[in-house]
This record gives C-alpha cells, sequence and structure tokens, in this order.
DNA sequence: CTGAAAGCGCTTACAG
DNA sequence: CTGAAAGCGCTTACAG
C-alpha cells in the first residue's frame, strides 16, 4: 500500500503538494497536478482514511443509528441513505440498536461509547426520540444530526405527518361513502419514541367525527404491525356481528393480513370489504392494496442529503423540522361499498 | 472531548500509561489503573478511533459488502453479523453494491478506492464471487476476508449446500409419494456469482432420477424470486393439462406465491397441490410453509464470528469452506398426494 | 504555486 | 511498572 511520501518522491514534489493536487485544490500548477495524478495511479495510491481523519478532523463517514434492522422499511430506509451518502463520497457505519430486554443498556452505551469515538462527523437516527440526557451528549459531541421519524426540540428532524397520512386514508374510505370503518393500529409496544400508532388513531376517529360519524371502540383493534397480526385481528374484527364495511391499517403488513383474513372468512376485497394501509410495501402491487405511500427509501435519502447540507461549510445553522411526502395509491382493495355487508 | 493528555494530567502519569491502562494491559499496577480509569471516567474520555487506528494500525471497523440490500434475506444476514461484531467490539461499515446498470462500475470503484481507505481491518463479502482481478486486489490489500454464500479457492468462506438443500426438498416430496414434482428455479439474473439457481435445479433433477422419475421440462419454471414473481409462474403451470402434485420452490416467497396462485385457482394446499420452499422466510410459519430453513441470521453471525477468528492473532492461516447449516421445517403445505389431481 | 514544519491523538518498542 | 520519544500518514496554516 503506497504511501504519500512515495507519491510525492515519484512526482517529485512535497506531500503537501501532493495533498492539495489530490484533494483537488486549485492552488496547484496543471503540469503538476498531473504529474502527481500519474504518479498516485502508477503507484494505485488512495489516501489512509485513517490518517485523513486524523489530521483534517473530518472522517467523511456518517454513522447510522438504527432499531429494527431486519424489517423491509428500515432496510429500504438504509438503502436509501447509503446511496446518497455514496454519491456524495461519503461511507455509512451501522449502529443497530437491538430492541432486546437490554435495549436501554445498549442505548446508554451507544451514546456513552459508540458514538463518542471520532468515527463518524455526523448522525443520522431513525425512529428514535431522542431524551433530553441523550440531546445533551450530543451537544457535547459537537456533531450534526438529523432525525427520522419525528420531531425533537432544537434538532434537524424529517417527520411524516402521521395525522395527515391518517386522515388521507380515512376520507378516502368516508369519500367512497363508508360509515362503519374499522381501524387496525399498533401495540403498546409501538407506542416508544414517537407514538406513531396513537397519532394515527386520533386522526382516524376525528377524521370520522368531522364526517358525523362517532368511532365505535368495537371496531379498533391493535395488533403487532406484521400480516400475521392483522389476520388475527381482522379475524376477529369480522367475526364480531357489527361487521364493518371498510378497515384502515395502519400498516401495509397488517392491512395485507386483513385481505387474507377477509378472503379466508369468504368475504370479498373490496365488494365485501375495502382494505386501505399505510407505507408502501413492495407486496402492496401484488395484492392491489389501495395505501398512502411513505417512500421509506426516499426517507432515507432526504435524511443523507440534509446530513450533508448540515455538513457543508455555509449551512444555515436551524434545525428545523421539514415533513415528508406521502401519497394516497388508489388500488383495487378500496370501493364502494355495495348494500350492507352480507350476514 | 477530552484527550488522552487531559486524562495523563489528571491522573498524573504518563499519556503512555493511560493508554496502557486503558487498553487493559497487565503491566500496570492496580493503584495506577485506577486512578486512570477514574480519571478518565470523570472527564468523559473515550479513545479518539482515528488516532488509535493511525497509530496501531487497527481500526476495529469491519465492511461488509453486500448487494441486495432491502430484502428481507440480506436486511437478516447484516442482523445477525452487526449484532456478532458489536459483541466482539467492532464496528460495521456497510459497502453496498447496488444491483444497477452500473453495477459493474460500482463494484471496480468499490475494489480500487472504497477498500483501499484503511477504513477497516477485514470484510465480509456477502453473495460474491470474487474475480481473480479482485482477488489479487484483496491479496495486495493484506486484509482477511470472509465470502459467504458460496466457495471461492483461496478464501475463507461459508457456504450453503445448494445442492444438498434442493435434494432435501425434492427427497421429501418423493418420500411423501409424489411423482409429477414441479420446479420453480431462478431467472437467469440470478444466476451471477454463485449460480444458485442452476445448482439447486440440477439437485432437484437428479434426485427424481435417483427416485426413478425422468424431469418434465414442463413442470420448470423460472421466476425472480418473489411472490410476484412465483404466483405467476405457478399460474401458468397449473393452468396447464399436465398439472404437478407438488412444487418445490428454489426460495420461500415463490412458494408463497405458489400457494396463493394455487388458492386462487380453487386448489388445496397440500390436498391438491404440495409446496415446499428454502430459506425459512418470516412468513412461512402464517402461511404453513413447509421450508428448508437456511437462518439468514446465523449466516451472519457465522461470517462475523469467523473473521473475528481470522483477526485473532493465533489464527490458523489456512482458508477454508465451510458448510452453513439448513434444516428441513415441516409445516402444513406438504401432504401426500390424494390421488390423480382434478382436471 | 510550492515547501518546510507543525500537529492531529493515539500506541508501542525501548530503556530503565 | 512507568516514561520519553518516535512514529502512524496525512492536512494545513505560514512563509515565500
Amino acid at each position: 500500500m503506497a504511501t504519500i511520501q512515495q507519491v510525492a518522491d515519484l512526482a517529485r514534489v512535497s506531500t503537501a503538494t501532493v495533498s492539495r493536487a489530490l484533494a483537488g485544490k486549485p492552488s496547484v500548477s496543471a503540469a503538476t497536478r498531473e504529474r502527481v495524478e500519474e504518479a498516485a495511479r502508477s503507484l494505485g495510491y488512495v489516501a489512509s482514511a485513517t490518517a485523513s481523519s486524523l489530521a483534517s478532523g473530518r472522517t467523511r463517514n456518517i454513522g447510522m443509528v438504527m432499531p429494527y434492522l431486519g424489517s423491509w422499511f428500515y432496510a429500504a430506509v438504509l438503502k436509501g441513505a447509503h446511496r446518497a451518502l455514496a454519491d456524495g463520497g461519503y461511507d455509512l457505519t451501522l449502529y443497530h440498536l437491538e430492541d432486546t430486554t437490554r435495549h436501554a443498556e445498549r442505548r446508554q452505551r451507544l451514546f456513552d461509547e459508540f458514538l463518542r469515538r471520532k468515527r463518524v462527523d455526523a448522525f443520522i437516527a431513525v425512529s428514535l426520540e431522542l431524551s433530553d440526557a441523550e440531546l445533551e451528549r450530543i451537544a457535547l459531541l459537537g456533531k450534526p444530526i438529523v432525525g427520522l421519524g419525528g420531531p425533537i426540540p432544537g434538532v434537524t428532524t424529517l417527520s411524516l405527518d402521521d395525522a395527515g397520512v391518517a386522515t388521507l386514508a380515512t376520507e378516502h374510505l368516508l369519500s367512497l361513502g363508508h360509515r362503519e370503518i374499522a381501524h387496525l393500529g399498533g401495540d403498546e409496544a409501538f407506542e416508544q419514541d414517537f407514538h406513531v400508532p396513537a397519532k394515527r388513531r386520533a386522526a382516524y376517529e376525528q377524521a370520522l367525527r368531522a364526517a358525523g360519524v362517532e368511532p365505535d371502540p368495537r371496531l379498533i383493534k391493535n395488533a403487532d404491525f406484521t400480516i400475521q397480526g392483522g389476520y388475527q385481528a381482522t379475524l376477529q374484527m369480522l367475526g364480531a356481528p357489527q361487521r364493518p364495511t371498510a378497515l384502515f391499517a395502519a400498516s401495509d403488513e397488517m392491512a395485507i393480513g386483513a385481505i387474507l383474513a377477509a378472503r379466508d372468512l369468504g368475504l370479498r376485497v373490496p365488494e365485501d370489504l375495502s382494505v386501505v394501509g399505510i407505507d408502501g410495501h413492495e407486496l402492496g402491487e401484488f395484492f392491489g392494496l389501495t395505501t398512502v405511500d411513505q417512500f421509506p427509501v426516499v426517507q432515507g435519502r432526504m435524511a443523507a442529503e440534509t446530513l450533508l447540507e448540515e455538513l457543508s461549510p455555509d449551512a444555515p445553522g436551524d434545525h428545523v423540522n421539514r415533513d415528508l411526502p406521502y401519497e394516497l395509491v388508489v388500488r383495487k382493495s378500496t370501493a364502494v361499498p355495495s348494500g350492507r355487508p352480507r350476514e
């Protein structure tokens, strides 16, 4: 592995000039730059990230902190962020916060140790509502951070307007003429950090009331955001006497579970039951699922791009919360109600 | 951010002693060690990874190179590797090789630049059959590498015995009494690197022949490893006159697609069609899918542990290929054939 | 436009 | 058991 000194020797310049030439600094003559580049190429020289970081104080590496690695959603966010960072010349180091019983301990260790090693220039924190103690530690680090998933005071964040998303989905069903609209929300376990299930449920109830429909607690069930969970909850719901004509699930996977449950009960979707989800799951197309897409790959990309902006010298120092895009995608799982559902 | 010098001053020792004490070297007196630890704690000192790496030549960071980020399978592998590395005190930097038209270009850039920055001590390469040119570059780097997914000469690898897996699945169907056994393999696009589809198909055919059954080309179709793809291919297959009594899919997702296709055609699984997949997909349980589990999280963990072993000073210098575990999980999608399938 | 030199913050023989 | 000192391989004011 060639060093900068070897390049300098071969090009007959100082290491300072090699550094400047390869960094693309303007203050290098064309002829010198050429010689240096040629020397670097012939030696296969690539600057040591470690030495460069120590000298410059910049690592060109970003830390991505995420819980729930493993679900398609977070994998998509990771993918989007990685692509944008790579395009910007940055590496990505992953910090997965396992959602185990030792979550709190690991989370503290992450903030006390891992993030303080100066391995990265900045962080992206996904679906983490940072505590005051954590924010304090981050302030001490003096490194930019972008939060994804919900607003955090004093931090640049990108968040999904969960109320807006749930309202859009509910109003879609209302506008089709539905009045008995069920809701599949998220379990208690998913309330941590940004309280996504509660926000979605509240907006659903408010949209119903705004349309003159009183929410029926019997039509509201919580599950674990999975196909399996949505299937079970829907089976129970549709087995009861007050059967809804439509169902709004807080995730696409639960919505798919609902579709499968309806089928197994001999109900047709959308004729007997309209179903709408949230997310933009890759299986949505296959199941003809109407959904509110929240573009997870784009979320990752936007988080990375926002962070890169903060890292640029002329970044505005303000830390604002920006809304993420979302969009109703109407497919075949929703339609006008066809009279009273069969008993 | 405290430096080692500040800790040294506070503890009234040299930086050398601080370094030794905090690294847990034996040659430090208990009293000194105590003072240093106390000083470090009170200052909130964490050694700079960058400085430590430059001085020691070790980064305590591992590079994970993977294509296909985004599918549940690779997310699971990543998760398993991350956990094992974190437990060993290592960070994980991700290098995603996007599967775009610019794949070749990006792949070359990865080997020419990204991996040469000395940001990591070693690599895990997932599902990449390294070319001779790439192996040469890696040899130049002088860093350990563990390949996951298939054998590579001269490299420590962990690979799934694709022939064994396919044989196990096929023999399971044969042992139930099936003779008309279809196969859903992988498209041409999936043949790159380790030729997984071809190996599985060959073993399937061989298992049939060994049981005295001549493979029927009309019962073999290729798809793209997804639910959607498996669904379409199965629809075509079951629409034809020579309907099979069983189907072996080269992935669980295709197997699930096959189950859904059978249902839509009014066929019962397993009574009219037995289905077996490969992978251990999280939805397998829900769909009652019989499968050959290949434990992706364990694969990630094993790759990381193997690499950590190679990194230890007393590592044996041999580069062998080890087999990954797999296991037939019998659920409800396979059963003995119930007479001739309906026409 | 270029070079000499300091410095980034650690680790590690070496000597005692 | 501990310290002084060299060195890891770069970057960047500073001076010219």
